[in-house]
DNA sequence: CTGCTAGGGTTCCCTCAAGGAACTCAAGGA
DNA sequence: TCCTTGAGTTCCTTGAGGGAACCCTAGCAG
């Protein structure tokens, strides 16, 4: 855990990692998002610390991000992608490009994301929400918001 | 730092966070991007121990995210994104538009981002880098494929 | 040519989070 | 009745983050 707080800061990127900018909380996403569900099977897959992963899935269940529910009468739990949970994966996409792209090397991708709308192999682009071009750093003005602290 | 070595898993996601996935320094990243380039400034404004900012800053610079260049006579320095850390823009961009929908509350979004080809304020979408359809979580089948651990 | 200032770091100590192993608890099943 | 399994909890050790003080270099003022 980062020890100085970044969830009062005024700027989304700051808020956006008190949620998910812990060690292990987007791999522990990663995980759910393809079908990892139970303490037991995180634990194994990611060789994470129990009480740290406790404690990562709390957190993600406290922000709302996963759905912690009973899976049986024994007390076992599965944990779910809640939809705003589903909207964080967009975010390992990006990561998921980016990695591809320059710290894959010589072996390629070690995952292929196959688009259901197209039926291809591909990866995300960042387009422009308004107009549908693309996006990136250099096409933006950064403007003081409604938030803002000043 | 997460103790638990992330660059040798086989996954772009666990690879892009040993880049960027060390506490502060998403932060010193945006900072950069809207023209924030020297330590005292860097120092300054997040709040960080100078220690820290030392040790992120080299990992940057190491990983080819931040180029460190002269800007006097005397030994000054600033830190630049390469191109490669422009593309992990992108990234921040996602994480603004997962908080500014879902934690930044009354206030609104601290920031805002005007297009430059549309001239609107906007904010990124995922699509498709092969049909520029959508391109979120549920739209993909996700494969083994070529540099995969088995 | 001496001292002052400013940027850009080091060094040091203290605390608290991550790692790791052992322990607990509840509900079936043999 | 004991065993097993999933899902945690407890406890100890180590090392990263926070914070403050210190250092080093090069210009510049007197």
């Amino acid at each position: 855990m980062q020890r100085t707080d970044f969830s009062k800061m005024a700027c989304s990127i700051a808020r956006t990692l008190d949620v998910i900018g812990e060690p292990w909380s987007p791999l522990i996403l990663r995980d759910v998002w393809v079908g990892m569900s139970r303490f037991e099977q995180l634990q194994a897959d990611l060789g994470i610390s129990r009480k740290v992963l406790t404690e990562r899935l709390n957190h993600l269940v406290d922000h709302g991000v996963l759905e912690r529910r009973p899976y049986d009468n024994r007390p076992r739990y599965e944990y779910v992608l809640t939809p705003k949970g589903s909207e964080l994966v967009d975010l390992l996409m990006v990561m998921v490009g980016w990695g591809d792209k320059h710290l894959a090397g010589e072996a390629g991708p070690p995952v292929l994301y196959r688009h259901h709308a197209c039926g291809e192999i591909s990866s995300v682009e960042l387009s422009c929400a308004n107009c549908g071009k693309p996006m990136h750093a250099n096409d933006v003005d950064v403007l003081a918001g409604p938030g803002s602290a000043v």
